[in-house]
RNA sequence: GUGGGCGUAGCUCAACAGGUAGAGCGCUGGACUGUGGCUCCAGUGGCUGUGGGUUCAAGUCCCAUCGCCCACCCCA
């Protein structure tokens, strides 16, 4: 038998449902905030991660699904949204005609990793890009979206991390003396930490070794490093959050995997989630723009994790949907007769359909039971020649015979 | 890429110390002729993930391989 792919996964019903229900929220709530959706392509040239993501990233030196197509290109199915809506955002001229963007999107991201709890190679994020604002209120909106969305959710314990990485000013200085620390201290990491010093220091802040976090702990916080308008910015930012009542926690060790993020990041962590606890997260990237071809132009977004979201809310179990009316019809005629008050039901709004099945009503019955109707409709001889049909309540065993036209308004508060 | 755990019926799991595979649930039908759920009865179920090896004999022991899960790593 043919089986997907590892770290791939079919999305069966009912969790189809939650699907629905998580995207049908968020493009509410974008819309709520004047985001508009841009699709991009599910692959794209290499070079544009290698450039945005940065070359020195695990997800570029190993995480990447690249190939090259019949012309000899190399291609890349996307590992991640934001550089692909940036390389459309400069394609399409937008910093020429109207550099203010708002641009949300969901779909497939991939990446070649193993998969465990949260994670596979191909993921969906559902993100926000916003192209033009330095302002830091709009980061605290960035994180009102996302706050709101888990909130709509039903989602309550859920945890805001935020930190600044200051900028191209304060930010190499507070690398130099980090690594000047962690160097001091090399004997005190684990191996692979010692690995991470020369290559990407940042990194060993997020490092799970006990050890290492007590070595970081212990070293320089970037909030102290923090040039005057990074640390305005920062406070700026806290001021927002306080203001609309978000609860979130300042970690000075927070950094992000990707290279083009500056000044704020933040992270929606739920406990829930296992060693991937993060469901969504972001930042602030003011010159990934410029450093893609185009103008110095800030920008700032968020994506999550929708796999993991549903984790979180399959955890807790959603509310089943109303099941639709369950058909069933006893004899030619009636079939015939039921399949037109099914269309003309539909044309009012209401769900029905048909059990499917020919054979006595005892199977039909057994079979809408089995599928969890709450209301069957049933017509045989009897009720055609009275132009009616009864409606039963599959809970209380209650029926009642009502005439076709009468049918509809019969139903309506049920499905409304 | 590294480590650990696990693969037996559609699902959940049994099978003493190697002796030729079993239960519950499910599914189909019946008892019940136009009324489901409950009950009872019957039926349906498997190349024990795959390929080798040891043995008179392998679900069980050994090796390999594939897959799943979890963790490292990484990140949404």
């Amino acid at each position: 038998m043919i089986k997907a792919p590892p770290g791939t996964k079919d999305i069966l019903p009912p969790e189809s449902e939650i699907w629905q229900k998580i995207e049908e929220t968020a493009r509410k709530i974008f819309k709520l905030y004047g985001y508009r959706e841009i699709r991009t392509p599910i692959f794209e040239s290499t070079s544009l991660f290698q450039r945005s993501i940065g070359e020195v990233t695990d997800i570029v030196e190993k995480e990447m699904y690249t190939f090259k197509d019949k012309g000899g290109r190399s291609l890349t199915l996307r590992p991640e949204g934001t550089a692909p809506v940036v390389r459309a955002y400069l394609e399409h001229q937008f910093p020429q005609k109207d550099q203010f963007q708002k641009f949300y999107y969901m779909g497939p991201m991939f990446r070649y990793e193993r998969p465990q709890k949260g994670r596979y190679r191909q993921f969906h994020q559902i993100g926000v890009e916003v192209f033009g604002p330095s302002h830091p209120m709009m980061d605290v909106e960035v994180i009102a979206i996302q706050w709101r969305l888990f909130k709509e959710l039903g989602i309550d314990n859920i945890e805001v991390v935020i930190n600044s990485l200051g900028c191209e000013k304060c930010r190499p200085a507070y690398r130099e003396r980090l690594v000047e620390y962690l160097r001091a201290n090399r004997e005190r990491l684990c191996e692979t930490c010692q690995r991470r010093l020369e290559r990407n220091p940042l990194r060993v802040l997020d490092c799970k070794n006990e050890g290492c976090r007590r070595v970081v702990r212990e070293g320089p916080e970037i909030t102290e490093f923090l040039c005057e308008d990074c640390k305005k910015h920062m406070e700026q930012v806290e001021k927002g959050l306080q203001q609309l009542g978000i609860p979130y926690r300042v970690d000075p060790f927070l950094v992000r995997g990707l290279d083009y993020y500056t000044r704020t990041v933040f992270e929606f962590i739920h406990k829930s989630l296992g060693a991937q606890n993060t469901v969504s997260a972001g930042g602030r990237y003011d010159h990934l723009v410029k450093e893609l071809g185009g103008p110095d132009i800030p920008g700032i977004g968020f994506a999550l994790g929708v796999e993991r979201l549903v984790l979180i809310l399959n955890a807790r179990g959603l509310q089943e949907e109303k099941k639709p009316l369950y058909f069933i019809l006893l004899g030619e005629d009636s079939l015939m007769k039921g399949m037109e008050l099914m269309e003309k039901l539909r044309n009012n709004g209401i769900p029905v359909m048909w059990t499917g099945k020919t054979g006595s009503i005892k199977a039909q019955l057994r079979l809408a039971n089995k599928k969890g109707a709450s209301l069957v409709a049933i017509m045989g001889e009897d009720e055609l020649n009275r132009h009616s049909i009864k409606i039963k309540n599959m809970e209380t065993g209650e029926e009642s015979e009502v005439k076709w036209e009468e049918v509809s308004s019969f139903l309506s508060s049920y499905y409304s």
